[in-house]
DNA sequence: GATAGGGCTTCCAGTTGCTGGAGGGTCAAG
DNA sequence: CTTGACCCTCCAGCAACTGGAAGCCCTATC
């Protein structure tokens, strides 16, 4: 199968098909074109890493879990011990987030937004304390 | 001040504020010895940037801000929209972070994690969907 | 005066994970 | 035979730094 093909149904851009193959991700046979050749194999591995990468395992993670996935002799607690750790790493993210969304919210919800000149956010951002009442 | 002091008080490790220099976020003086010499205002610019960047604005709305706070003119709706967008980017991340972490944790909890090479969560990867009960 | 250390300078390269574009070959249809 | 849709490679660039090399500068100590 052609690399669009691959592409419509691994639900992965060319572009970063190449780029996996290119850092040895998956090697697609060439045919005598010189087009890169996708057997089932292959888009089950390009399949797999779309998964893992929507779920925000990074790029290194997913070669990882590939290479668990190919391994028959596997432990699934190695699989699980990577998830895991993955997502405290989600965790801590969404805490950081919510913890500028609650500033940010509190900044604009003082922030009057009309015409004049003086605005909370920006006296926040420079350090100023805007009055608590 | 030198950029090792400017460093310090900033909170910003001195690669970045060179870096902020070269992309045209502060432009502190130069001592006879061609070190960065940082007024006051510079410093205060620099904890600006840091704080805005802390709460996840990329360089270029630290850039825009910083004109808006320099500006004595500026109406505060401009801010305010400002952070009002951003504020929604930051709702969107936490939204496909907690979906992530949803979707993860439910293959996590599925995982008996032992020695057997059995794995939901590399199933889960693989697009196979797992018994439900 | 020599030397050791720390801090400062510039410049170049690398990080992550792609994405865009130039320039050109291939293939099937009309 | 040409058109258009594919495919190929290679190079450059994005964000926002970060690390390191090579080399001044400044102060303190011997």
């Amino acid at each position: 199968m052609n690399i669009g093909n691959a592409s419509v149904k691994s639900g992965l851009p060319a572009k970063t098909i190449r780029y996996y193959e290119e850092i040895g991700l998956v090697s697609p046979d060439r045919s005598d074109n010189g087009y890169r050749d996708f057997s089932q194999d292959h888009l089950h591995k390009l399949s797999f890493v779309q998964r893992a990468r929507s779920l925000g395992f990074t790029i290194e993670e997913c070669r990882a879990l590939l290479s668990l996935y190919e391994d028959r002799d596997r432990a699934s607690s190695d699989v699980k011990t990577m998830a895991r750790a993955h997502l405290d790493q989600i965790g801590e993210k969404i805490e950081s987030l919510l913890a500028m969304q609650a500033t940010l919210s509190e900044l604009v919800k003082k922030c009057h937004g009309d015409n004049r000149p003086d605005c909370p956010i920006l006296d926040g951002l420079a350090g100023k304390q805007g009055k608590k009442a």
